[in-house]
DNA sequence: TCGCGCCATGCAATCGCTTACAATTTCTTC
DNA sequence: GAAGAAATTGTAAGCGATTGCATGGCGCGA
């Protein structure tokens, strides 16, 4: 006989036996699909169905099994599902940080979409840093997430590279890379700029005042307003940079300092609303009025941008509709279908109001 | 010779074989351990612990492991990990919404602290609904998350059962329950009412309107204010209640609508600092000064309550300590320490500025 | 009554790790 | 140089689900 090839020796008695020897930690008394089967006597496979595909069950059996469920509280384990499905319903949402973040909507939008269907969003916060970036995404690679979304972090060429090789299906968003990893859904910042570029020509602003943020984004947007600007006959706009977020403490203190050191700007442009609240602020106590002495632009439109006093002229970006849009692409990803657009860009608004 | 114990029949080949009989669903060649285990010349259980205790390992060893790793770009999959070791890595933050949240910086806490060591967070937003919340916290449950963190969230008492039956440790934030679940950091809102009624009551403060959101905490906190102030002879204040958080335009709208009313309010209470910088917008626009006809006094200290004109009085919950304090307790258990003081009062600060 | 197809279930082999225990090595110490 | 302790590494049994395939029961037309 060919020594213990196949047939294993002894077969398994399905009573329970005493505990086995090598056992191994676990929440002791962890309530199981095998209890619950045996409960309702049942297989495993029946209860495992009753979740999963409750229209395969004969009525009766369903009810059979619902009644033990809920008598024993059962909730089935995730992990050993995921494990052997290889389907966590999991996906993973990657930001710079969660505090006052333009990018709560969408993440809220996600988060919404997906729950009904038994999705959960792990949160991987990066910070600037890009070793945390790399750090969180193979952390989050390592949890083999049905989709990972992406928005405002910027990884890095190598982390990049790791996420193509995972096979999970990633989306860019609030971008719209010219080489994307795998899907994106977002818009042009230069575009944006562009924009803001025009509507202050239109207005016959010329020293223009740009209280911007250190983000690649943020970059793009300056490029496009400044672009516009000078190929039009405006002169270079002075700028001041901030690292990270615009806030409302930074857009005060720009103007104060660009005003204290002699400027007269006609047209200040904030990268964030935070940042031309903060403006305005300081702008209503020098006494200098808005938009009679100044224009004021903001981005973001945030809750109460038109409700400032003046309202804000802003850029919105939907980011409900971002988030939308990237779990759509997910779940057609799941669904196994391909998708035809791999880029979608959803646009932005420039709105006027009182301010500019 | 007893059959089979001890001495393997076949050394594994390192070599593929041909797929075998039932294989299930799988993303095709991924990458396992074994595969690692085979190419670096080892066994899996110095690959795991080259992952999980690298201090146990030869040098050389890990070493070896490593280049193998890094040339292949394995990522140990958590899933099986968890399922195994019945330690997932993972917490459960539990919040009503994203959107301008003032739980952000415990979040943000509670990530930061446990990025290092590897945790993940998963996101359970609730929104208001109650049956939300019970769907999102059972979601939870099924992905047994190492802890589960509430802030804001206020489960029923069937859901509260489920936590307590799931035996994961879980903790109850931004506030003091009378009767935990299992652990709590946070402080007392009405404490902060009476705080904020006893500043008043120095203030001489006698026409009080409150801007209260309709949440118990906010409740609690109004309880609190109007308790003191009554006791102290001052007339029951006037009150406007909003769902939800009070927001910019809340604040702006109820003064409008108090002083169009009639009201001549000498002190402002906002159950939110968006609601008090709302106020204050609006009395800054009938021309009403601040201090000097009417305070104003907030809840929170967002980020620039403290640049506003005038500066806002208010109350200062340290966000990240809750966290950071969450994430203490987590550990411990984690390490199967027991936790003495199951319930933390990190208390509040009233920061006195110029508004009121 | 028999044959056939369809439904509803059950069986049991994975999924990719961790870890108790056993088996080796590698020091130490005398 | 040998014995015993300590440090490394290997073996293999789970963890708790999912799911391909096999099976048994039932209805129906001939």
């Amino acid at each position: 006989m060919p020594p213990c090839s196949g047939g294993h020796p002894h077969p398994a008695h399905s009573l329970k036996k005493q505990p086995s020897k090598p056992t191994i930690a676990s929440r002791p008394g962890e309530l199981t699909i095998d209890l619950v089967a045996a409960a309702a006597g049942v297989s495993t496979a029946t209860v495992s169905r009753f979740f999963n595909s409750p229209e395969r069950l004969r009525k009766s059996t369903a009810a059979r099994v619902q009644e033990v469920v809920n008598r024993l509280g059962y909730v089935p384990n995730l992990l050993a599902g995921g494990l052997s499905s290889s389907r966590t319903r999991m996906v993973a949402a990657v930001i710079p940080t969660m505090s006052n973040s333009i990018f709560s909507s969408t993440i809220q939008a996600i988060s919404d979409t997906l729950a009904d269907q038994g999705y959960s969003v792990v949160l991987g916060l990066t910070g600037a840093n890009d070793q945390h970036t790399e750090r969180q995404i193979l952390s989050i690679i390592g949890r083999r997430p049905d989709g990972i979304i992406l928005t405002g972090a910027v990884p890095s060429a190598n982390t990049r590279m790791k996420l193509k090789a995972s096979g999970i299906p990633t989306i860019e968003t609030w971008d719209l890379p010219q080489d994307p990893i795998d899907m994106a859904v977002g818009f042009s910042h230069e575009a944006v700029g562009r924009a803001i570029g025009e509507h202050i020509l239109r207005g016959g602003g010329r020293r223009v005042f740009i209280v911007s943020a250190g983000g690649v984004r943020a970059l793009a947007r300056r490029y496009g307003v400044t672009k516009m600007l000078v190929e039009n006959g405006v002169p270079e706009p002075a700028i001041a940079t901030f690292p990270g977020i615009t806030t409302f403490g930074d857009g005060r203190r720009a103007v104060a300092a660009h005003l204290d050191a002699g400027g007269r700007p006609d047209v200040i442009v904030c990268s964030s609303d935070w940042g031309a609240h903060g403006a305005l602020d300081e702008l209503r106590r020098r006494g200098i009025r808005v938009p009679a002495d100044v224009a004021v632009l903001g981005f973001g439109d945030i809750a109460f941008a038109g409700e400032l006093d003046p309202p804000l002229t802003t850029v919105k970006i939907d980011g409900q509709v971002i988030g939308e849009n990237a779990t759509k692409f997910l779940m057609k990803r799941a669904r196994g279908q391909n998708v035809r657009h791999r880029v979608v860009d959803v646009g932005f608004e420039l709105i006027v109001r009182a301010s500019g």
